[in-house]
DNA sequence: CCGTTCCTGGAT
DNA sequence: ATCCAGGAACGG
């Protein structure tokens, strides 16, 4: 499940490996995850060189010569891997970049979730989500108060569902999601305005130190999750609440119960996550 | 705003 | 054999 962290560790795996280098073939295996184009397009890379990759939330930019660029969203089981082109084919390798370095980039995803958009770089945006999303959340211009500011917009909104709600804050996934609230005390229930000011901005602050947590420990590998190198990450070892289902809290030593919170499983603790709501008891 | 859907592999 | 994981598009 790649969200921010794992997104931006796939992009600075990458990054050194592939700028620069040309593209020799390009070869699209199944065309229904372009949404946009067709894989006589996505052939039509061979040629260009790769410019540079950029992230905004859980989306990946390649930027291409010839103003070209592929966006590339991981959904789910979503990997992309720098392999030696006489390396064997990972079972559901849907796309394949000839490099001229004897490498390929890879894109591998059993569940067929992931999206891809090519065009220029402004037709990417356009068509993809990219243009819409919500603020970075680790972006230095975004402050405490913007993001309190913004919580206060979600009125009853469940927090949870706020918080993965790629419009409003861009990047977070379920797992961050509940390492964030549990972190700030929150219970994933809680109505969004009826959050204190004070515990909105720790809540920020927590969500900042899981997001970059993950990205120091090269992200979360629970089930498919590697990086460009096919690399797992350790952030998994260090899950206070997501997955903790029935396991003693690290605070109070309640059991860790799991729900659903607008239809996506919730692992929180019952006892130090505090339910804030509007309703008048 | 919420629920449903896409898809496969792994758990039960 | 059945259910479940879940990001985001889509429909209501």
């Amino acid at each position: 499940m790649p969200e921010l962290p794992e997104v931006e560790t796939v992009r600075r795996s990458l990054l050194t490996l592939l700028i620069g280098k040309e593209i020799v073939g390009a070869d699209l295996g199944y065309p229904p995850l372009l949404k946009n184009a067709t894989s006589a397009d996505f052939a039509a890379l061979t040629g260009q060189r790769i410019l540079n990759i950029i992230r905004r939330g859980k989306y990946l930019m390649f930027l291409f010569s010839g103003d070209k660029a592929l966006i590339v969203h991981l959904r789910m089981t979503g990997q992309l891997r720098y392999e030696a082109a006489n390396e064997p084919m990972m079972k559901h390798t849907h796309f394949v970049m000839e490099l001229n370095d004897g490498h390929e980039l890879r894109f591998v995803d059993p569940r067929k979730f992931g999206m891809l958009y090519l065009g220029s770089s402004g037709q990417v945006m356009a068509d993809s989500a990219w243009s819409k999303l919500g603020p970075e959340p680790l972006a230095q211009d975004f402050t405490a108060a913007d993001f309190t500011a913004l919580l206060a917009q979600g009125k009853a909104r469940a927090i949870k569902g706020w918080l993965l709600d790629q419009h409003k804050i861009a990047g977070v996934g379920n797992i961050y999601a509940d390492e964030a609230l549990f972190c700030a005390g929150v219970n994933p229930l809680s109505h969004c305005s009826a959050i204190p000011e004070a515990v909105g901005e720790k809540l920020f602050y927590c969500l900042r130190e899981v997001l970059e947590k993950g990205i120091e420990n090269r992200g979360t590998s629970l089930n498919d999750y590697v990086d460009g190198l096919g690399q797992q990450g350790s952030f998994q070892f260090q899950l206070k609440a997501y997955g903790r289902e029935g396991e003693a809290c690290y605070n109070c030593g309640e059991k860790i119960i799991r729900e659903k919170v607008g239809g996506r499983s919730s692992s929180h603790c019952p006892s130090c996550q505090v339910f804030y709501t509007n309703d008048k008891a």
